[in-house]
RNA sequence: GGAGGGGUUCCCGAGUGGCCAAAGGGAUCAGACUGUAAAUCUGACGCGUAAGCUUCGGUGGUUCGAAUCCACCCCCCUCCA
């Protein structure tokens, strides 16, 4: 196995690096044999989002440039809730729902790494394993012990938290920094871990692990934080239309998902594909070029959106998203044939389906949801709305007819309706024989 | 426990008896411009085609009429003990 010996400046210059501890030591650390890191991630939804992409992808890296990632489920800390970055204590999850949480994060996040290759494959582990049998008498002498109160309530993202009275913490999310410090202490003995990587904002958490691997396992250990994805506009990174961006198809379609990132503004789009993609130092430049020298053109967003589509949802994700993409933006809808709209339909298009021959539209569109309040609720007054300021077309024309009813006469072969809010939002409407 | 301040529509924040579905800003949605950007400008922004209906911490009350007045209750902040 070839060891990358530059993997750390390669984090620098993608802008993957926040803080590192004891950066020197590291560097002849990871150039001088095949190391293992780690990074957790918490079963707080049924789905990781792109927010999680960030540290996966990192880990991939790591397997890339020779060691040995092992990625962590946090089934046992997921049912405690990290207190940090946030205001207010966490909503308990019920276990059935933190274990089904943890079967599908473990099954998507493994796409990721290679799992059969050598020495470096990557394992996945889930820490309910070694804390559900964790008794409350060993944990407080064994590894309670080594923690001062005094220290942990310096902490940053708990301080914040005893300053308000309003919100305050529980005894049970401040014990959260104790889980996940152990939790590095059993990868260190067990696998030889020695790196643990995560967001900045869990620098402390972090560095109280790689504390209480010295203390009890007498081994050096190093923590490596990247910084939290922003948006140069300053809003939060990964939501669109308010809504997560998730890495499952069900919940989030290949082609929003592509539609995503084609999107993003132009001052993200290079740090971006620094981040979210493989591409080569050469292939970074090129890109970075002709996005300065034509930003109008999107060769940077295109090319974006296609390595990230490719990465989550496969080649057949990248052709479904960008044959809709090219139906619905190139307005080629008059020219579609049977099969192309049939294609779009399967390829995961939002569609509804209307039992018998026909519709009224405003009916349509709230039942499609496009039809959305500001407020976030699907009315029959918002769908008025829409159509009287003209933001509502149906197969490419605009309608001001409220009362237009979408019938087979109107629809694209007798059974295809192409309804649009706006430039960006469409919906497939199928009429149904029954 | 005592003294004072406060809880308004998604958020911030005006509003102290009718002209209030409630100023202003932000967010959001749409239109124009553009590059399926950004910025800007315009419109919408409780529900309803409308008549009308439901909102201003909660519950009762005063009044022709209350977000605004009264009573009790809940919650938050500041100072004192």
């Amino acid at each position: 196995m070839v060891i990358n010996k530059d993997l750390l400046d390669e984090f620098r210059t993608l802008g993957l690096i926040a803080q590192v501890s004891n950066e020197d030591l590291l560097v002849k650390h990871l150039s001088s044999a095949v190391r293992t890191v780690y990074c957790g991630f918490d079963p707080t939804a049924s789905s990781l989002h792109i927010g999680n992409l960030v540290p996966l992808l990192a880990l991939r890296r790591f397997q890339l440039a020779g060691h040995k990632p092992i990625l962590l489920v946090g089934g046992a800390t997921g049912m405690i809730g990290d207190p940090g970055g946030r205001s207010s204590e966490r909503e308990l999850k019920s276990e059935e729902l933190v274990r089904a949480f943890v079967a599908k994060i473990r099954t998507q996040a493994s796409r990721f790494l290679e799992f059969d290759c050598g020495e470096n494959s990557a394992i996945v582990v889930d820490n309910a394993e070694w804390t559900e049998a964790l008794s409350v008498v060993d944990f407080l002498r064994d590894i309670g012990k080594h923690f001062s109160v005094n220290d942990m309530v310096r902490k940053e993202t708990i301080k914040r938290r005893l300053q308000d009275d309003a919100s305050g913490i529980s005894y049970t999310e401040f014990s959260y920094m104790i889980l996940q410090s152990y939790d590095y202490v059993v990868l260190n003995k067990k696998y030889d871990c020695s790196i643990q990587m995560g967001g900045s904002d869990q620098w402390g958490n972090i560095t109280a692990g790689m504390d209480l691997v010295r203390r009890m396992n007498g081994n050096q250990a190093f923590a490596l934080t990247y910084p939290l994805i922003t948006n140069s506009d300053g809003t939060k990174f990964g939501k669109s239309m308010g809504n997560a961006v998730w890495i499952d198809a069900e919940k989030t379609s290949p082609y929003s998902f592509y539609q995503f990132w084609r999107n993003c503004a132009d001052d993200d789009v290079v740090n971006y594909l620094k981040i979210f993609t493989f591409l080569s130092k050469d292939g970074l430049r090129q890109a970075a070029l002709a996005h300065e020298q034509d930003p109008g053109k999107r060769t940077a967003h295109t090319l974006l959106a296609r390595e990230v589509t490719r990465l989550v949802h496969g080649e057949e994700g990248v052709n479904a998203a960008e044959r809709i993409s090219e139906a619905l933006f190139a307005n080629k809808l008059a020219g579609l044939a049977i099969e192309d709209l049939n294609q779009l339909a399967l390829d995961g298009m939002s569609s509804t389906r209307v039992a018998g021959h026909s519709t009224d539209l405003i009916e349509i569109l709230v039942q499609s949801g496009l039809a959305v309040t500001p407020r976030g609720e699907v009315t029959a007054g918002q769908a008025r709305k829409l159509i009287k300021s003209n933001a509502i077309s149906v197969n490419g024309e605009k309608v001001s007819d409220m009362t237009l009813v979408l019938d087979s006469e109107l629809a694209l072969y007798g059974q295809y309706v192409v309804l649009q809010k706006g430039k960006k939002h469409h919906h497939l409407v199928i009429l149904a024989e029954d």
